[in-house]
DNA sequence: GTGGTATATTCGAATGTTAGAATATACTGA
DNA sequence: TCAGTATATTCTAACATTCGAATATACCAC
């Protein structure tokens, strides 16, 4: 495989390798929703979820659909949508390191971590 | 879906995100290796890989098995393998924006891109 | 036109990631 | 023990990413 070929996966997981980005293309699972619903439904700061919309875009990941006022995004290829379910049993398959993970990142800010 | 579910699904992700590691993974799909073969195989920097396989080993994607003088890498679960399956399936379904995004990088650093 | 709403872009400071050089550790064989 | 080989870690400079604030753009209704 070229290293240009890998440097082109690398970056689409790149684009998904952040918890909004990955938030954002799962609220877009059953279908399209307007930006300014998925900034409400995850209360992101409108301007940072336009940048996260952005490296989106820039990847091709998802696709915007302008109309009117509003642009409404969607997840381009299903494909993704069964990536993320991979990673779903990936995660199943391993909850209990899944959960000294995430205990470790709770511990450095705070929260308890809850599990779906 | 928790927060601190997206956080590890995104971590994993982000070990992934980098050309590198992507390569080292591949080059595990048929089983163990050691870190000197891969050093060899991918014409890496020793430092440089072990660093890599240090964020892999972080994230639990892959074992590492101290025999002797060696440590021989591989990918822990198969579930990743089909992860990078998925991808590949996606690479192929967008290999035109693929070929210009490689084109991009490619302008970017003088060299010619090769599809697998 | 003006005002209001929806989204995008630019900027800056804080933070994280990278490669390679140098160094450290661990094992083996003589 | 010592020399050689395999791998890991630490350090540093260059670079990229992140957030939120401020600003810009685009569209609609009046």
């Amino acid at each position: 495989m070229s290293d240009a070929l890998r440097t082109f996966k690398a970056s689409i997981f790149h684009a998904l390798s952040h918890p909004t980005r990955i938030a954002i293309v799962e609220e877009l699972r059953e279908g399209e929703l307007s930006a300014g619903a998925i900034v409400h439904r995850l209360k992101l700061e409108q301007a940072n979820a336009s940048q996260h919309f952005a490296v989106l875009r820039a990847k091709n990941i998802v696709t915007a659909r302008k109309d009117g006022n509003q642009v409404f995004y969607a997840v381009r290829d299903p494909l993704l949508i069964e990536v993320l379910d991979v990673m779903r049993r990936y995660f199943h398959a391993h909850v209990q390191e899944a959960l000294a993970m995430l205990k470790e990142i709770d511990e450095s800010e705070g929260e308890r971590p809850s599990i779906e």
